[in-house]
DNA sequence: GACAAGTGAATGTTTTTGAATGTATTATTT
DNA sequence: AAATAATACATTCAAAAACATTCACTTGTC
């Protein structure tokens, strides 16, 4: 038996497919490697989801009914995004009810908040996070009504509307396609800019805006608020260098989210 | 027999939803491990809520003391839902707006109406089915808004009801976890049900209920509606028969979805 | 040769297992 | 129906198996 770890991965797969589960020391004969080995094989092949891992050995995932995609999607900027997100951390405090929009960047501070552990509720119109707050003990997830747009993977229009102004949030955490003086917070979709309306009315303390530097200074179609309206400013480093050369109200702080990791 | 505590677990439980029950001795011969082992097995599987515990061994759960675990639902039965989700297709028609609740044959469902190519309107507090539509050019979706829960992947409560009362539908497509004459439609969630009867308060034609055999006759803790406020029950062959046995009005038409290839 | 990836041995830890004991539950006998 | 026997069970404990982690060794690549 070839013993790539490729290949005995596929093995191992191919194998798990037909019995359902597979044990390590079965593994480790048939494939000739030590049992540790298999474990490390296996433990992979649960890292990426393939196989459920049991003591033992491994058992058949038991598949999603759907498959959440947005792994793909926030690969664009992966590393500002993250940072972005870390970044909003500062300004989130045990207990807050947060209104989060919808947004591959503001996903990313869902991420981030599900990671930090703290005890929240948030409310957004994206979908996806429901995958993310899954298997979260800590979040509270509240999702807004309406109707699903599959490109942004969010509901928006009236209805979300309807659910927002039931809900007076703490904080509202916004992320946005375009922000520049003149125009304000800006989106391509209609819908969407009127749900972060309603949010960001139905907001009692501190809004707080998120935008990688390929943001800033951009303008689409349709105004959501204008900067009067914002709060805080996170951003990158790139980011921050674009601002600064911009005519900004002294109200509207600008927090740069710090770059870590090697 | 491989012997680790995954593989064992797996063949009890398909021993059990073939035999209906298991004794602990049969099973501690069968896979060559001490009672002691088989009863420790049984005992974890019960307290996933997989099977009943009972003296002497275990036997298919006819209550619901706590919600199944979602993705377990997900692979359970899953050629009847498929059928019962094809059967349900004859019922709905081009234009109808419909309110389907959550649930793993809901989803079945949605998605045999996604492939149908029908022009419809989905109205559904069922979070995977954003999933579902996400590619097709046909369905508009309507997700209700509310506080998520991860266990159904659906949204739930009061908020839902609010974007359910501005709605109405033509048809209802209700799943289950329980239909019985006495108790009528339950669920284990309260919230859930809450939801659901909303749904077919406003539902203005034919309330339409999905349910595989292993829901007929079970009794679940929260009260849906009665079986008169139910129009349609599609269900597969074994359920069809478990209908037959009950006391049930004229009124309520039962539909036996067929099965279909080998 | 430096480097990274993969492997297996060695160590201590956790999980699983089965025997032993006594207690509950069910079946049988009276 | 009460008493007894038989079976299943809960609990504790020690052995075994599987595990995580660290380290040294090999291999192929630059």
């Amino acid at each position: 038996m070839a013993s790539i770890p490729a290949s005995r991965q596929q093995y191992i797969l191919s194998l798990i497919q037909e019995e359902g589960t597979v044990n390590v020391n079965q593994l480790s004969e048939a494939l000739e490697v030590s049992e540790l080995t298999i474990r490390r094989d296996l433990d992979q092949l649960a890292k990426r989801g393939l196989v459920e891992r049991t003591h033992g050995g491994a058992s058949l995932r038991r598949n999603l009914p759907v498959e959440p995609d947005y792994l793909q999607k926030a690969s664009e900027y992966p590393l500002e995004k993250n940072v972005i997100g870390e970044g909003v951390l500062d300004f989130v405090d045990e207990g807050d009810t947060l209104y989060i929009n919808s947004g591959t960047t503001t996903l990313e501070v869902i991420r981030s908040l599900v990671a930090s552990g703290k005890r929240l509720t948030i409310v957004t119109n994206n979908i996806d996070a429901a995958y993310v707050c899954k298997e979260s003990e800590t979040i509270r997830l509240v999702l807004a009504g309406g109707v699903y747009r599959a490109r942004s993977h969010s509901v928006s229009g009236s209805l979300s509307s309807l659910v927002v102004e039931q809900i007076w949030a703490n904080k509202a955490i916004i992320g946005v396609d375009g922000f520049s003086v003149q125009a304000g917070l800006t989106t391509p979709v209609l819908e969407e800019a009127e749900t972060t309306r309603a949010m960001i009315k139905h907001t009692a303390g501190k809004v707080i805006v998120v935008a990688a530097a390929n943001k800033i200074g951009v303008v689409s179609n349709y105004k959501t608020v204008s900067l009067e309206d914002v709060d805080i400013l996170v951003t990158d480093e790139k980011g921050a260098e674009l601002v600064n050369q911009m005519e900004i109200s002294e109200d509207l702080s600008i927090v740069v989210a710090p770059m870590r990791r090697s």
